[in-house]
DNA sequence: GTGTTGACCCGGG
DNA sequence: ACCCGGGCCAACA
């Protein structure tokens, strides 16, 4: 079983398989791979992902839509575009997050 | 084989 | 709110 899904393969598997609206933490991927104390290592495994915008499509079988994996106490986590390419692409599907509302200068 | 790093998590002061 | 530390694991040098 081991040598057939290595856990990278199973945390792609698990992030392939969320659906739009959906999100998932760093360490409940991680549970659902098997290992509940590898949340770090998701994030290394996230890292790996350069499509950062295919991953949006659903036709495309092979898409990671890594957006939908965020950090725990509701907070976004990181992202390889940059923090706004993902909170857009969350915004895109139904989730209201809010950034700032001190006026700064 | 040994570090080091990092899209993490939890707790404590 | 802040800063700090320990733990965990995969990837990389």
């Amino acid at each position: 079983m081991s040598t057939q899904s290595t856990f990278k393969d199973r945390v792609l598997t698990i992030v392939r398989a969320i659906p739009a609206g959906s999100v998932l933490t760093y360490g409940q991927v991680a549970a659902a791979a098997g290992n509940e104390k590898a949340a770090r290592a998701v994030g290394t495994i996230m890292r790996g992902n350069q499509h950062s915008f295919l991953n949006t499509d659903p036709d495309n079988k092979d898409a990671v839509p890594c957006h939908r994996v965020v950090a725990a106490n509701n907070r976004l986590g990181g992202f390889n575009g940059g923090e706004e390419a993902k909170l857009q692409l969350l915004r895109a599907e139904g989730w209201n997050i809010r950034v700032d509302l001190r006026i700064t200068k």
